[in-house]
DNA sequence: AGGTTCGTTTGATATATATCAAATAAAGAC
DNA sequence: GTCTTTATTTGATATATATCAAACGAACCT
């Protein structure tokens, strides 16, 4: 829970009442590599901690597995519309290493943050950092090649290349994996 | 200020307290048509509403003129990396039609969020809101294509079409302007 | 160790959209 | 109302990336 406290008041710093009673609404899963940590959510409305090893979070879409994200490094990391909207997305959460993370639930973070001023000042923080991480992305994907993302990504975030399958980059950069391996090769 | 009151009602209600001190930090402008509203602001640490006319968002990009944002309609709108980060983003906002709008500085909301716990949870659903349309954005951006695009536009903000040039809406759209005349010929 | 499955690379072709260029059409100026 | 500028449409070609298909390589199974 240390590492958790830590990334919190990284955010945004908690009175020590606050940080109580928010550590304790987080529930903790311990999963062995390759393990399906969420699918039977059709809606999933939990912010995730990734304590230890690495995530992959994909949602299904036209019969392809789209990936949303790669967690890992103690990072946070939610399907934004399903926790926002309470909409389906049908997420999955796939472990490819063995993996621990932490989970709060919408309600819980809500309640929470009703009650707390600062507790609804870091999740104002958290929103906050995941929109100028959508709106990179929008910039990304509207004006960068495939090569320049795959640059970037291996600028920003270099050992999610040597942990993860190229498939699962690939999708996650948005291009097949052909298009990939070509981009690598021509190196 | 009324439709400003009513329309931050609507995203979350506040005090009357909160709201007096809330409305008193927000200034107005009221224009003509073709004014460049936005032009000096290196930095544009605003959040916008505008209360008549249409208004177009834009910066440059590689010697072209990207439009980030058509607002009209009492909408809320922002710079979103300019407003969070503090980055530049020579943010320009250009009206097409005479129009007025108000506008609240970074420090003074900041300022305001951080005294009062009602203005706080209405920056964070403000915040949410944005985030929800930017992801959306990604999803339209990486998985429709320009006529997908130019559908959903129509179905959801016809009155833009109506009321602001084909090449601005191309740009907002992420495509040439040679290429959405082609999809609004072979209706 | 050999066979089977899974992941990656390589090749040929198709497709959506960009780019460059020119022709119309519409709007504003005097 | 004609002239000039600006906006939109149409056409020809180029380009990045997808798709389909096959070959190759690596890892896991018993």
């Amino acid at each position: 829970m240390e590492q958790l406290r830590k990334a919190i008041t990284t955010i945004s710093p908690l009175s020590h009442e606050s940080m109580d009673v928010y550590l304790s609404a987080w529930k903790h899963w311990s999963v062995a590599k390759d393990h399906y940590l969420l699918r039977e959510h059709a809606v999933s409305d939990y912010i995730y901690f990734i304590k230890k090893g690495v995530a992959r979070i994909f949602y299904h879409k036209n019969y392809k597995e789209i990936t949303e994200w790669i967690a890992m490094d103690e990072q946070f990391f939610l399907s934004i519309t399903s926790f926002f909207n309470r909409t389906p997305s049908h997420l999955v959460i796939h472990t490819l290493e063995p993996s621990e993370m932490y989970g709060i639930h919408h309600n819980d973070f809500m309640r929470l943050a009703d009650q707390y001023h600062d507790i609804e000042r870091l999740l104002r923080k958290m929103v906050t950092s995941s929109l100028i991480l959508s709106q990179i992305r929008v910039d990304s994907i509207q004006f960068e090649s495939a090569q320049q993302r795959y640059d970037r990504l291996l600028k920003y975030s270099p050992r999610i290349i040597q942990r993860v399958p190229v498939s699962y980059i690939a999708s996650f950069l948005g291009v097949t994996l052909e298009t990939l391996s070509r981009i690598r090769s021509a190196k």
